[in-house]
DNA sequence: CCGTATCCTTCTAGATACTG
DNA sequence: CAGTATCTAGAAGGATACGG
């Protein structure tokens, strides 16, 4: 099956539109694709203090709450070994490597935000001044 | 210049993964992704009133704030026509548009999730009983 | 080393009522 | 039609201290 999210049925695009928000949802959490990326990048298994290392700013509630929730969405694998001192390995789930194609495209768009704001300008528009 | 987010170099792995982080925070919000989803279906600007039909389920101050966020943030081009009654419509920006390929790459992993989950059991795992 | 438990602050969503 | 204003509850983020 092959989504045709262009298509002209208005009933299939409210579907996949809800699907993809819930979807995008299990990557929210300020830390979590920092993690995601943290994790390809390693291409194998990362122990929690080297991503406590590599997650530059977050701290130990933070980065264990988003890796319970990676792992509770089926993105992240935990396996501990039990030996003394403790040892806990995170890796990508096949569902967590599935997401590789997205995130590429990502960083890409992510590019060419710096890129267009970059030639322009000096500094980003940014959103400020709401209220 | 092109992204090679796999390599070996950590300081940039750091870089990639932290502008990453922060487009992302782009498309957070409730109803953005849904909204964005929307434009590309429409092919063309919508109005707000469309809009509001078309995101279920979105109140008019969401739907409001959220086009706001978006607008500064370069992705939707809001375009006033001074009549009476008001008209404003929405269209993607050339910003917006490219987030296509992300769009698609996201649509394509939530069918995977829907799949996965239904082919194996009935129901997600999904997220609960965390504290 | 790999976490929990508290406590506190800020941010977000949403209901509701009102306006040019 | 297309917004604005106000108020509230709850979620998310984070600092800090403690535990197996």
């Amino acid at each position: 099956m092959k989504r045709d999210w262009r298509c002209e049925d208005p009933k299939q695009q409210l579907v996949w539109a809800a699907a993809t928000g819930e979807t995008l949802r299990v990557l929210e959490g300020k830390w979590k694709i920092v993690i995601i990326i943290q994790l390809f990048a390693a291409r194998g298994p990362l122990r929690f203090s080297e991503l406590e290392r590599r997650v530059e700013g977050v701290n130990q509630k933070m980065l264990i709450q988003q890796l319970r929730q990676l792992e509770a969405d089926g993105i992240v694998i935990r396996k501990i070994y039990p030996e003394v001192p403790p040892k806990v390995e995170y890796t990508l789930s096949e569902m967590g490597t599935a997401l590789g194609p997205s995130i590429e495209a990502l960083i890409d768009w992510a590019f060419l935000r710096c890129e267009a704001s970059g030639e322009t300008d000096g500094d980003e528009p940014a959103r400020e001044a709401e209220h």
